[in-house]
Formats: structure tokens, C-alpha cells, sequence
DNA sequence: CCGATCGCCGGTACTCAGTACCCGAGGGTA
DNA sequence: TACCCTCGGGTACTGAGTACCGGCGATCGG
């Protein structure tokens, strides 16, 4: 049993060297000559030279996947917004790894591409979460598909201001920004086939904007032009 | 100049070749045998193997980008929706050529990681027109990263319903999942301090709707509740 | 009509990621 | 001791992508 695995050994080379020389002009020679391990060792260890950027992507889908599989019907919600403060969490523990890795996926197009389809694994496993929450109907596949993608777009965004450095604090952030999220999704009541009463808010009363209100409605709402 | 222009001949022989034997089954020497041209003519005519499968990407982003700068103030959120239907009508005119690229996408991790990369620089594009709509204030940011995913989103939810063939009819259903998606942001957007109009769509006239209009305004919205 | 230049295409040779396969070292077991 | 099992290293190969060079035809100026 080596004094420090095998793996942590070839991700700090990794890292250390994508830092010196860029991304592209590491091969995966100097990283396992860097390491002290056999060039076959780095692709028993990781699938591809990307791999070794993303290592736990695997443990934190699974716990997130746990994380909403353990809640009830009536506590899905807060499962959803707990399950997304779970991947937060994950990434604030990493600190400068997480940072490093941000700094190279901002510079590396091959891997932009990469960490963003591995994101869009967390779309996917929230809207089939939040579907069957819904029931499962066809009707309500495109509500679920749009919540999880607002649950996302909100955690990739506090996230994303953490990793540039623009917040220090970023779980009361993460709050907040769930909070205006979900209200999006929970504040008013689908409408019906008969139409819906369209709630909203002015500091106006209804009589100052219903001449507007009535200009807007007059037009034309199949193929509207602004040009 | 060839009847067949050379770039057309390489599309054609790599989708058939993908279709008869599989991505990583086929080289870009068996592409470039059956087109007739040389190995040199594919890289300079695709950056990369992945590239033929993509080819529009650049032309399409730039209409979206163009039909955008083309709208005022007022228009932007019809600008919005407007644009988004301009990359569903590419890829419905695109017709089996983006079935057959649906069908490679699902099947063939890389490609896939590859057009979901492609997609975030829709949401890019939005997210940048909305948020200067919104003012370009720290506080909006959020908001018009949120309406930005749900727009994308809204867009390939038909969109992967056409592909998949799961409807004959997608220009209908994408006019109701924008107006969804936009009534979600717009139903109750926040006022600015001299408050504002709000756009929103219902199946009845205001006559109809106002009672309910009233009925509503005279709650207090804050926290309003559904279930 | 002729030579020069330019753009397009093909060929060659190279680097490097990723794969397949083999081999030896060590460690546990009968 | 004989056997096996696992792990790590070495070798050789395929194929994507790059750099570079040379040919061929078209156009243009003289």
C-alpha cells in the first residue's frame, strides 16, 4: 500500500501541469512521468485525458439521486432544493481544486463542452424526479423539464459567482436564488383549457394600466412583428 | 467547379457511413474514399470529425444573434420567442438530416457532450439580450439567466418531441410552450419603482378576466400558494 | 501566346490519445 | 513448492489531428 494512491498522485501531477504549460501541451506522458506511474497505469485509473479533471463526478450524482430518492411526495420540493445544495456543498469542499478546474474548462473548449454535459446529467435526473412528482403526464412534462432547468441554471449560477471570486458567501446566495426559483414555479396557479387569470404586480392600481393592458391585447398575438 | 460541391459530397458520405456502421466504426479515411476527395480536403473543410455532424452551427447562431439586435426595448420579449423560432424552423427544414443526427447524438457519448455544448451558446446569447434588456443591474442577473434556460429549454423540448416523432405538428406546440415559459416570468414580474405593464396571453378577452383581475389585486401577493 | 501568381487539392510524415495484449512482481493459499 | 490472482509496467497498434510540401488549373498582366 503505497504512501499516497496511486490516483491523488496523478491528479495533482495533472493539475500541477495543466497550471505550468496549458492543457494541450500536457501529454499524458509527462503526467504519469511527472506521477512516478506507468503510462497504462493513468488509463486504468481514468477512461481519457479529460477524465482526470472530473474524478467524483460519479459520487455526487449518486448522492444526489439518493438525496431526492429519500423524500416523500410532500417534501419533494425541499428535496430538490436540498439535493442542489448537496452538488454546492460538494464544490465548496473542493475549494482550489474546484477553482482550477474552472479556470480550465473557461480555457479549454473540449473541456467547456465536457463539464457541461456532465451538468446537463443533473438537468436530467431533476426533471425525471420532478415529472413524477407531477404525476407523469404528458401535460406536465414541459413544467417539470423548465423547473429543472431553473434549479440548475439557479445552482450553476451561484456556483459560477463563487468560482470567479464574486461571492464569499455563497450558500445565503444559493438561498435566495432558490427561493426566487421555485416561486416561479409554485406562486400562481397553472391555468386551465379555459384560460388562466393572469396574476401580477404594479405599484399601479388595475384602473391606471388597463388602458395599456387593453392596447396589448388588441394586437394581433399570432405572429407578432417588431421590426 | 464540381456539380457536387466537395463540401456537400463529404456530409453525404460521412452521415451514410455513420448510419451504415457507426461513428467510431467508421475513419476518416472510409468518409473521405467514399466522397472521392483527400484526407487533407476533410480537415480543411470540417475542423474536426465531430464538425460534420454539426455544420450549420455558425450560420444559425448568427441569425438568432441578428434577428435579437433587430428588436427595440419594447419588443425584446417577442424578439425572444421570435428568435427561438428561428432555430426550430432550421432544424425542421433540415428534415431526416436532423434525425439522423438526433439518432447519432443519443447513441454516441462524445457527439452528444458536443451538441449540448453547442446548445449553452444559445443560452449565452439569451442570457446576455436579456439581462441588458433587464438593465444589466447585479439583482437581474439571476432572472434573465433563469428566463434565458427556460427559453433554450422551452425550445428543445418541441424541438426533441419533432425529432423523435413524437409530433407531426411542432410550430403549434412550440407557440404554446413559449407562451408558457414566458408567462412564467412576465405573469409577475417584479415592478420597478414606477411600475410597469404586464404582457400576458389568455384564451378570453379582458372583460372577461378583469373581475378575476381585480379579485386578485386585492390579495396580498406576496405569498401566494397553490395547494 | 506565355510566364507568373494564386487558390485549391492531394500526399507524406509526424504527434499524441486511446486500446489490446503480454509480462513480471508480489502476496495469499493449499 | 506449486498455484493463482491482482496490480502495475512495457510494447505495439489504430486513428484523429497538424504541418508542410508539391502539383495542377485558372486567371491575369505583358
Amino acid at each position: 500500500m503505497p504512501v499516497t494512491p496511486t490516483r491523488a498522485r496523478l491528479i495533482d501531477a495533472a493539475f500541477a501541469l495543466f497550471e505550468e504549460r496549458g492543457y494541450e501541451q500536457t501529454t499524458v506522458d509527462d503526467i504519469t512521468d511527472r506521477a512516478g506511474v506507468g503510462r497504462t497505469t493513468f488509463f486504468r485509473t481514468f477512461r481519457s485525458k479529460e477524465d482526470v479533471i472530473f474524478p467524483d463526478h460519479d459520487v455526487l450524482r449518486r448522492a444526489i439521486e439518493a438525496r431526492l430518492n429519500g423524500s416523500t411526495h410532500e417534501t419533494a420540493l425541499v428535496a430538490v432544493t436540498e439535493a442542489s445544495r448537496l452538488a454546492l456543498r460538494h464544490y465548496l469542499a473542493e475549494g482550489d481544486l474546484a477553482r482550477a478546474r474552472y479556470r480550465l474548462t473557461r480555457s479549454v473548449p473540449a473541456l467547456r463542452a465536457r463539464e457541461i454535459a456532465g451538468g446537463q446529467q443533473y438537468h436530467r435526473i431533476f426533471r425525471e424526479f420532478i415529472h413524477t412528482w407531477m404525476g407523469g403526464g404528458r401535460e406536465s412534462a414541459l413544467k417539470a423539464e423548465l423547473m429543472a432547468a431553473a434549479v440548475v441554471t439557479a445552482h450553476n449560477h451561484v456556483l459560477r459567482r463563487w468560482l470567479r471570486g464574486q461571492t464569499d458567501h455563497p450558500e445565503p446566495e444559493f438561498d435566495a436564488a432558490m427561493a426566487t426559483t421555485v416561486d416561479l414555479f409554485t406562486a400562481r396557479q397553472s391555468p386551465g383549457p379555459e384560460g388562466g387569470i393572469v396574476v401580477f404586480r404594479t405599484t399601479k392600481d388595475l384602473d391606471t394600466v388597463l388602458p395599456g393592458l387593453r392596447h396589448l391585447l388588441s394586437e394581433p398575438a399570432d405572429t407578432p412583428r417588431d421590426d
